[in-house]
DNA sequence: CCCATTTCAGAGCGATCGATATGAAACGGG
DNA sequence: CCCGTTTCATATCGATCGCTCTGAAATGGG
């Protein structure tokens, strides 16, 4: 028996329910701040997510589908290695200022915020992390093997390198740094690897 | 006329204070934690600080007046520079464990957490960014006219890069990351720099 | 030895938190 | 065209928030 339709689609209300977390992180985020955001009231809310903490790891589940998919996708792209985890580096940088400003990385904030006391946030931290860096470590041994990095370059340890070079760049743009002086921080970050 | 005396330190309420939010954040932290933990109560602590947002501001001056000051500390001791900034590094990997537990940097999560919604926090969190740096830019000069750095280094670069190599240091470490880890990050880091 | 003053310990304030309960509204089946 | 079912919109719950107020306790001066 049918009764009475949805009024919202769940993946749009997580989207938005994420950019809300995102932008203000878990704590100074209610319950009706997230009915305000999404448009779907406590009961839509609560039945399609369990409670604020269901919504919020759901949410970084989000990010890592849509967001992180983006950087990612840019290290899956053919093409040279180097030039490739640049523009990966440049696409980074374009998605960590929304229409609420400069958000940074939802994951980033979320390790500073919450992680230490949530273990499944943490988790989701963690795996995010490696996640990263196997897109990183996949192109890498890509180009190794076309002969355009150095047979003798430690793949793991880069990979790993230009992973936490990545996390920086979503702090130090919360934090108010100037995209001029992000630049040159990854500038440098990544003179260290060439 | 004298009156009853307080029973408690300004300075090791403050001190505790800045502990429970350095672990804790400002938003997971309430005025009833920072009663239990400093040992101060209501009126103590609305008498010496205007309110828990004051006692967080002159929390974090107290940071900078303390644990910073051993990272600047460091910097300023006489010797080589290259040494002097990688002991400085070892200071900070130590100073980043409290018996909290990987607590990161005080500023750091601040920078993430409140810092984009409280003008006053986010002039702190500039302000010691700015600090530290001129410290290793003091020490890089040091050297420079010592010999030990080549002429043509761009000390303001460096030390730019330096001190958002700290952060990151000390973002990676609260996320969870190993020491490990993060010993490899910087030491890359700080191999693009020699 | 009382008194004025300050601090202590904690009760209590209105507001807001996360979460739930309630009644009206919107459907399709019989 | 009502009925059962589900969602919508919102009132409401107990708990906790930041903060203030209240009486008892502790001081030194007169």
């Amino acid at each position: 028996m049918m009764a009475r339709p949805k009024e919202f689609e769940p993946d749009e209300a997580l989207d938005k329910a994420m950019h809300q977390f995102w932008a203000k992180g878990y704590h100074d985020t209610s319950i009706r701040d997230l009915v305000e955001r999404t448009g779907v009231n406590y009961y839509g809310l609560y039945g399609e997510f369990e409670n604020k903490r269901g919504l919020f790891l759901a949410a970084l589940d989000r990010y890592r589908d849509t967001i992180t998919a983006e950087i990612t996708g840019e290290l899956k792209r053919p093409g040279p290695a180097l030039a490739c985890i640049q523009r990966a580096f440049d696409r980074l940088g374009e998605l960590m200022t929304t229409p609420d400003g400069r958000v940074g990385c939802l994951i980033c904030n979320t390790a500073i915020e919450v992680a230490p006391y949530d273990a499944d946030a943490a988790a989701k931290v963690r795996a995010h992390m490696e996640l990263l860096q196997s897109a990183f470590r996949a192109k890498l041994a890509e180009g190794q093997s076309a002969g355009e990095v150095a047979e003798d370059t430690a793949i793991d340890a880069l990979s790993e390198f230009l992973t936490t070079t990545a996390y920086s760049a979503g702090f130090l743009l919360r934090s108010g740094c100037s995209d001029a002086m992000i630049k040159r921080h990854i500038r440098t970050a990544l003179s260290a690897v060439r």
